[in-house]
RNA sequence: GCUGCCGUAGCUCAGUGGUAGAGCACUCCCUUGGUAAGGGAGAGGUCGUGAGUUCGAUCCUCACUGGCAGCACCA
C-alpha cells in the first residue's frame, strides 16, 4: 500500500498545534518533522494518553506527546523497564537455559524473576553488568511484533519458557500479544520500549540477589530475583547511590549500637534487651503516651501475661493464630526420671499474642449499661508472638513487645466518631513526634476469618466512612485498599511510617470488630433494656515501642529532640581547675530534672567534643576557668559551632524549657 | 519458613592448612590543653557451636545456630 493510499490524520500536540500527516505516520515521523534534535531525544510517545513505541504507527487522529529524558518520572519508567530487559538478554546470554518470568519496575529501580537451576551469587552480578553495558553499546534496535496467541504459546513451551507460556495464557483474550526484539533476542511484553537498548544508557547498576516465590505465593516453586537501579545519567545513578549509603547510616540497628540504647542476642532472639539509655526514651515516649492516653478518656489497666488454652480457644486464637504463639504445658517435671517433659494429656497455657481477650473479659466483669460506653481501655501490653525467624529485624520486628494498645468498647451509633477522633489523636501525636507525612491503608477480610460477609460489608464501611471524613484517603495519604490482609476478626486501617532506607512499616491501626465480642459474649444493655453487643475497636497509635522507636531512630539519625534524648546535655570541663565547678552545675542540672552527664577525663576539649559530638548529645556546657571564676557557662549545640556563655540560673532554665515534652510545652504556652 | 551471603578482640575489619593481626575503645604513665582525635606503654581472642577430612583445621566438608538482603508472614 502506497503512502499515498493512506488517509490523512490530525496529530494534536501538547502546545496545542496541529499536525496533518498520512495515517501509519510514527511518533519518530512527527519528532523528526519537528527538528533533527527531537528526534535524536526521542524516547517514546504517549498517544492519547497511552505510552507507545516511538515506530508506534498512528491511524486516527490523536493527541501526541513526545517522551524525551526531559520527562522525568515517563523516561525513568521506560529506562528501568528497558534495563530489566536488558538484564535479562545479558543473562540469558551468559547463563543458556535460563528461564524469563516477570521483570517489572519498583521504586528506583526494577527486578526481574528467574528460574536457573544453579544460584545465581554476587560474583554474577559484575559479569551480568559487564554484558548489559556491551549491549548497550550494540546499540541493538528495539522491534515491536505482535502473534497470535496459540502461537506464542507454542512458541514459548517450544523454548522451554514455561512461566512466559503460563502469562501468556492468563492474559485477557482483548490484549495483544507483543514480542519484543533486540536483535536476536526477544521476550514476551506489553511495552513500549525505547528505539534500541544504546538509549538505555549506562547509569544502571545491579544491586542485590534473592530468591521470591512465582506470584508471591509460598505455595509455588521460589525463582532468583535480581534487583537493579536505573537512572537517566550518572550524576543521578551516584546521586541515588550515595543516598543509599546516607540511609544506611540511620540504620536503628547500627546507632542503638553505637549510642548504646540497646542489644539483641541469639539466647534471647527476637527480644530486646533495652540498656538504661535506650530505656530513657522508651519511658519519655511512654509517659508522653500516657498522658495524651489519659487526656483522650482512656483508662489503663493491665491484664495476665499467660492464660489458659481454654480462654485462647474461646476468642479464636487457637485455631487461627496458634501457630504464632508461645504455647505452654501447664505441668512440667523437673528432671527427666520424674517424666518426659512435656505429657500425651498435659494441659496447656499460652503466652498471650494479643491483649483484647483480657480486655474483654475486664468489661464482662459487672454489667455494663449503653450508659457507659464508650469505654476506651488501655493497655501497655507485652505480647509474645512466635515469628517466622526470617522475618525478625532489628527492633522493628521482633518476638517480643509491648503495644500501646487500647479497645473502644462502644455501641453501633458511636463508631464512626470514635473512628474519627482516632485518627485525629493519632495525627497530632505523629506530629509531635515528628512525623508529618505518613501513610493509610485499609486491610480487608482475610481468607482465614470468622464471621458473616454483612459483619465485613459493614466494618469495612464504618472504616472507609471514616477516613473519608477525616480526608485523608487521598493518594497523597497513599490511600489504598489492601485485599485479604486484614486480621482474622476485623478488617483494618493501617497507618504507615517510613524507615531510613525507605522500607515502609506499619505502626498504628484501628480495627473495627463484632467478633471478638461475639465469641466472648461481651454485653451491655441497651436503652430498651435488652442486652445487645458492642463493637469493640481494637487500636494502637505508636504500634509497638520496639518498632516505633526503631523507626525514632532512624527518622532522627539518632539525634533526638530533647525531650526524648538519652543524655540531655554533658558538662564538660577544659581544665581539672573547674572539675568542682562543674560537679556543682551537674548536680544543679539533675535537679532540674535534667540528664546531665559529666566528663572530667584528662583530654583536651577538642577531643571531649568531637566524642560527645558522636554520641549526639544535643548540648555540651563547657566549664574552663574563666567559667568557673564568672560563675557562667559555655553552652555549645551538637552539631553548631558557634557557643554562646550564659549565667548558671540562665543556662538552666532555657535547658529545662527546652526538654519539656511536647505536649507539656504546648500547655504550657497557654 | 524459603533462597543467597556472612559469623576472627568491646567496636570496625585484615589474614593464614602448621593454634592470629590493625585501628578505635579499655588500663597505666606523661601532658592542664579554649571547641570534632596530644604523646607513650600495656592488657585483651580456645577465630559462632558440633561432627568429619587431615599428621595437623580459625581456614576444607557437613549439620546446627545466629546475623544480613530479599521473598513469604506481620505491629
Amino acid at each position: 500500500m502506497s503512502a499515498a493510499a493512506q488517509p490523512e490524520i490530525r496529530i494534536t500536540l501538547p502546545d496545542g498545534s496541529v499536525r496533518t500527516t498520512t495515517a501509519g505516520s510514527t511518533g519518530a515521523d512527527i519528532a523528526a518533522a519537528i527538528g533533527p534534535g527531537l528526534a535524536k531525544a526521542a524516547l517514546a510517545v504517549e498517544v492519547d494518553g497511552r505510552m507507545r513505541d516511538l515506530d508506534w504507527p498512528l491511524k486516527d487522529d490523536a493527541k501526541l506527546r513526545i517522551i524525551t529524558r526531559k520527562d522525568e518520572a515517563e523516561a525513568l519508567d521506560l529506562i528501568r523497564h528497558d534495563t530489566a530487559h536488558l538484564m535479562a538478554q545479558a543473562v540469558q546470554e551468559l547463563y543458556p537455559g535460563t528461564q524469563v518470568t516477570i521483570g517489572p519496575n519498583i521504586e528506583d529501580g526494577f527486578f526481574y524473576d528467574f528460574v536457573r537451576d544453579e544460584p545465581f551469587t554476587s560474583d554474577d552480578l559484575p559479569k551480568i553488568e559487564a554484558r548489559m553495558h556491551e549491549l548497550v553499546k550494540a546499540n541493538l534496535a528495539t522491534k515491536r511484533t505482535v502473534w497470535p496467541r496459540e502461537e506464542a504459546i507454542r512458541h514459548f513451551e517450544g523454548i522451554g519458557e514455561k512461566y512466559k507460556a503460563e502469562i501468556i495464557r492468563d492474559l485477557p483474550p482483548s490484549e495483544d500479544i507483543s514480542v519484543y526484539y533486540h536483535g536476536n533476542w526477544h521476550d514476551l511484553c506489553r511495552g513500549p520500549h525505547l528505539p534500541s537498548t544504546g538509549a538505555i544508557g549506562n547509569a544502571f547498576k545491579l544491586t542485590k540477589i534473592s530468591g521470591a516465590y512465582w506470584r508471591g505465593d509460598a505455595k509455588n516453586a521460589q525463582l532468583q530475583r535480581i534487583y537493579g537501579t536505573a537512572w537517566r545519567d550518572e550524576k543521578e545513578l551516584k546521586a541515588y547511590l550515595t543516598r543509599i549509603e546516607e540511609a544506611e547510616k540511620r540504620d536503628h540497628r547500627k546507632i542503638g549500637k553505637e549510642m548504646d540504647l540497646f542489644h539483641l542476642q541469639s539466647e534471647a532472639h527476637g527480644s530486646v534487651f533495652w540498656h538504661p539509655n535506650g530505656f530513657v526514651i522508651w519511658r519519655a515516649l511512654e509517659a508522653y503516651m500516657r498522658r495524651r492516653l489519659d487526656a483522650a478518656g482512656y483508662n489503663e489497666v493491665k491484664t495476665p501475661q499467660v492464660m489458659d488454652a481454654r480462654q485462647w480457644e474461646q476468642s479464636g486464637h487457637w485455631g487461627k493464630y496458634r501457630e504464632n504463639m508461645f504455647v505452654i504445658p501447664d505441668e512440667i517435671p523437673n528432671t527427666e526420671d520424674e517424666g518426659p517433659l512435656v505429657s500425651n494429656d498435659a494441659s496447656w497455657m499460652a503466652l498471650k499474642p494479643m491483649n483484647c481477650p483480657g480486655h474483654i473479659l475486664i468489661f464482662r466483669q459487672g454489667i455494663k449499661s449503653y450508659r457507659d460506653l464508650p469505654i476506651r481501655m488501655a493497655e501497655f501490653g507485652c505480647c509474645h508472638r512466635n515469628e517466622p525467624h526470617g522475618a525478625l529485624h532489628g527492633i522493628m520486628r521482633v518476638r517480643q513487645f509491648t503495644q500501646d494498645d487500647a479497645h473502644i468498647f462502644c455501641r453501633e451509633d458511636q463508631i464512626i466518631d470514635e473512628v474519627t477522633k482516632f485518627c485525629d489523636l493519632l495525627d497530632t501525636i505523629y506530629k509531635d513526634l515528628g512525623f508529618d507525612k505518613y501513610a493509610i491503608k485499609l486491610a480487608l477480610r482475610p481468607e482465614k476469618r470468622f464471621g458473616t460477609e454483612e459483619m465485613w460489608d459493614q466494618a469495612e464501611g464504618e472504616l472507609r466512612e471514616a477516613v473519608a471524613k477525616t480526608g485523608r484517603n487521598g493518594a497523597e495519604w497513599g490511600w489504598e485498599e489492601l485485599k485479604g490482609e486484614g486480621a482474622f476478626y476485623a478488617p483494618k486501617l493501617e497507618f504507615h511510617l517510613t524507615d531510613a532506607i525507605g522500607r515502609t512499616w506499619q505502626v498504628g491501626t484501628i480495627q473495627s470488630d463484632r467478633v471478638l465480642p461475639e465469641r466472648l459474649d461481651a454485653t451491655y444493655v441497651g436503652e430498651d433494656g435488652n442486652r445487645h453487643r458492642p463493637v469493640m475497636l481494637h487500636r494502637a497509635i505508636l504500634g509497638t515501642y520496639e518498632r516505633f522507636i526503631g523507626i525514632l531512630i532512624e527518622h532522627y539519625a539518632g539525634k533526638f529532640p530533647m525531650w526524648l534524648a538519652p543524655v540531655q546535655a554533658v558538662v564538660t570541663t577544659i581544665v581539672s581547675d573547674a572539675d568542682d565547678y562543674a560537679k556543682t552545675l551537674q548536680g544543679k542540672l539533675r535537679s532540674a530534672g535534667l540528664r546531665a552527664d559529666i566528663d572530667l577525663r584528662n583530654e583536651k576539649i577538642n577531643y571531649k567534643v568531637r566524642e560527645h559530638s558522636l554520641a549526639k548529645v544535643p548540648v555540651m556546657l563547657i566549664a574552663g576557668r574563666r567559667e568557673a571564676e564568672e560563675g557562667r557557662i559555655t553552652i555549645r549545640r551538637l552539631g553548631v559551632e558557634k557557643q554562646e556563655t550564659m549565667t548558671l540560673d540562665d543556662a538552666i532554665e532555657m535547658l529545662r524549657q527546652e526538654a519539656l515534652p511536647p505536649d507539656l510545652k504546648a500547655a504550657q504556652s497557654h
